[in-house]
DNA sequence: GTTGACAAAGATAGCCCTATCTTTTATGGT
DNA sequence: ACCATAAAAGATAGGGCTATCTTTGTCAAC
C-alpha cells in the first residue's frame, strides 16, 4: 500500500493560485498546472475531480484565511457599539487585505468565474461571515447609523476602495506605511455614515 | 463588383457584446459570433482582423457611447467652480451609467482581458477623457477639496458605488426611481471631500 | 449574357483542452 | 524478497478554438 502525497495537493493549489494571479482565472488548466508543478496532467484528477474542483479548493482555502484572521468575531457581539463594530468590519478587511495581498484577487475572480459574478467578493456569500456583516449593515441602517443605501452598495465601497489600495501597494505605486488605515477609515465612514 | 455589408460589422459587434454580457468575455469565440449572427465563422475574418479585434471594437463602441454623453465637455472650464466640476463628472458617470446599463460591465470585462486589468475602466486609459479625469481629481486633492489620497482609489469608488447600483438595477433588485442621483452623490462625496 | 471581382461558405491544419482508460512504477506490509 | 495495491505516467477519444486557404456564389459593369 502506498500513501498519497498530500503535500501535493498543497502544491497544486498553489500552482492554481499563481496561474490566476498571472493569466486571470480562465486561464487555469490542468495541463498547465501539471506543467508547474512537474507532475502528469491525469495525475491531478487524482487529487481534484475535475477542474472546477481545483479552483473551488483554492477559493476555500482563501476563505479559511479571512476566517481565521479573526477579525470577524466581534461583529455580532451587541457588548460593542454599532459603530465601533461597523469599525472593525472594515479594519478587518484592511488588514486582511494587507496580510493576504492576493487572496482579495483570487476570490474576486474565481467566483466570478464560477458564475456568482454579482455579488460582491468579500467576505462569502456561502460563508457565515457573509451573513454577519449583511445583518451587521442592514443594522446600522435601520438604526439610522449609516446611510439608507443598498447594503451591498456599502460592500462594494470597503471592498473596492481597500482592494483599490492594496492592489496599489501590491504594484509598487507606493508603499504601505504611506497611508494609515485611519485615512481610509474617514474615506469610507465619510461615505457610509448618515 | 460587390459591396461588403457594413450592417454585418454592427451585428458581429451585438453578438460579441451579448455573449461578453451572457458568459464573460472570454467565451467569446469567432464560431459562436457567427452562430448568433448566422454567418459562416470564416467569414467573421472579413470584417474584424482577429478575436481581438472584435472585442477591441466592441470596446470603442462603448467608449464612444461615453464620449457622446457630452457629460464630460465641462471638466476643464475653469469658469465653474472645481467642486462645481467634480460633481458634474459623478454625475455624468452616473447618467451615463443608468442610461447605457451594460456600457461599464463590457468596458470592464474587455480592458481585463486585453490585460490592461489594473486601471479603473471608467473612464479610458486611452482616450482624452480618462486624463481630463485624473487631471480634475489631482487638482481636487491639490486645492485641499478632496482628502490627499490616491487618484485611483477616488476613481474606483465612484465607478464600484454607481456600478453595483446600476447592476442592482439591472437585477431588479429595485427600481431606478427607488433612489435618487443626491442620494449616491451625497455617499460619494462624503468619501472624497475634504 | 459574359466576366471580373469580391463576398460568403467550406474545408482543413494545428493548437489546447478535459476526462477517462490503460500501463508502469514504487512502496509498505508480510 | 515478494507482492498486492495504489500512485504516477502514458495514451487517447472527443471537443472547441483560431486562422488560413480553397471553392462557390452573386452582383455590377460592360
Amino acid at each position: 500500500m502506498r500513501k498519497k502525497d498530500e503535500s501535493k495537493k498543497i502544491k497544486i493549489e498553489s500552482a492554481v493560485a499563481d496561474i490566476i494571479l498571472e493569466e486571470g482565472a480562465d486561464a487555469v488548466s490542468t495541463v498547465k498546472v501539471a506543467k508547474r508543478v512537474g507532475i502528469s496532467q491525469s495525475n491531478v484528477y487524482l487529487y481534484f475531480k475535475n477542474r472546477d474542483a481545483m479552483l473551488l479548493s483554492v477559493y476555500s482555502r482563501e476563505i479559511e484565511k479571512i476566517k481565521d484572521t479573526g477579525n470577524f468575531n466581534q461583529l455580532n457581539n451587541h457588548d460593542i457599539s454599532l459603530t465601533e463594530r461597523i469599525r472593525g468590519y472594515i479594519k478587518g478587511v484592511y488588514e486582511f487585505s494587507l496580510a493576504h495581498p492576493q487572496s482579495l484577487s483570487l476570490i474576486q475572480q474565481i467566483k466570478y468565474l464560477l458564475g456568482k459574478a454579482d455579488e460582491t467578493p468579500f467576505p462569502d456569500t456561502d460563508q457565515p461571515t457573509d451573513s454577519t456583516v449583511t445583518a451587521l449593515l442592514t443594522e446600522g441602517v435601520k438604526a439610522g447609523v449609516l446611510k439608507p443605501l443598498p447594503i451591498n452598495v456599502h460592500m462594494s465601497l470597503v471592498f473596492s476602495v481597500i482592494h483599490t489600495h492594496t492592489l496599489n501597494i501590491n504594484k509598487g505605486r507606493y508603499t504601505e506605511n504611506q497611508y494609515s488605515f485611519d485615512d481610509f477609515y474617514a474615506f469610507i465612514w465619510g461615505a457610509m455614515a448618515k
